[in-house]
DNA sequence: TCCGATTAAATCGCACGCGATATATATAAG
DNA sequence: CTTATATATATCGCGTGCGATTTAATCGGA
């Protein structure tokens, strides 16, 4: 019953210490953390409903639907409701948005840099971390 | 450049999953996950400082006293400015919180149970993102 | 067709978490 | 002793995150 101990703690705060290493890099396209997710995904397969980007960061539309309209204020995307459903909103990247990806070219290397971790050493830790999440959620 | 192979995105997800596996537990002593934190740490040592709290939690003054004062407001902690030093405010379990830890005695069973994964594999991973935090901080 | 059930977002209230700043106390330098 | 500096908390504003609820649209069955 010590904090050191707990794998969650290990978590926990490893993962305010990635918000702190990303800081710096994002202030650069004023982006957040969460913020930066949310490109990403949009990067990798644009014009995605809301509940589609909630599945894939495991975050709920009470988190998402404010930020995706600060994004929108910010010019980053644009939120268009479905023609076919109504009920769903299609979150697309703007030209400036979908430009943005150039500037963020160099963040994941200065991440993985400050790791001090080798590559392959990365994707291990990833997949048995990726693990232990699906065993929670089960 | 996609979601999956950010080693960063795998421990922010596996953060909130813990979240989520505690949240029942903690439901049962009032606490929320970050005040339980708090409180295994004052079952470790009672009687810090704030400044003390955050060291060991990487956390913020800005993020602790407004804790502290919810813990204080439920009765599990009294804040009382140190005479000797009176800028730093003392963090003392109540006789409630202590007792709290009898409680909580089972909580980290459970949890442990959720990830699935042996005792030897729990340490040896909690070690490792340990190492991964104190490189981001450097 | 019509009405109840389901689904997708949005809204609301609350608790973090932090950067920037303020306030109060302690320390140091002369 | 006095003033400048440093330190410890606290305050403020903003952006997550979520549970609970609401709103609007769709689906399903009689």
């Amino acid at each position: 019953m010590q904090l050191d101990n707990f794998l969650c703690f290990a978590i926990y705060s490893a993962n305010h210490a990635f918000t702190r290493v990303y800081k710096p890099l994002l202030d650069e396209l004023d982006l957040t953390y969460p913020q930066y997710l949310v490109m990403v995904v949009l990067w990798e397969k644009d014009d995605q409903t809301v509940g589609s980007l909630g599945e894939k960061l495991f975050l709920e539309s009470s988190t998402l639907t404010p930020m995706l309209k600060r994004l929108e204020a910010m010019g980053y995307v644009a939120r268009v409701r479905d023609k076919v459903d109504e009920r769903q909103v299609r979150v697309r990247l703007t030209e400036t948005g979908r430009a943005l990806k150039e500037k963020a070219r160099g963040v994941p290397l200065g991440i993985a840099d400050a790791t001090g971790m080798e590559p392959a050493e990365i994707v291990r830790l990833k997949q048995e971390i990726a693990a232990l999440r699906a065993s929670l959620l089960r």
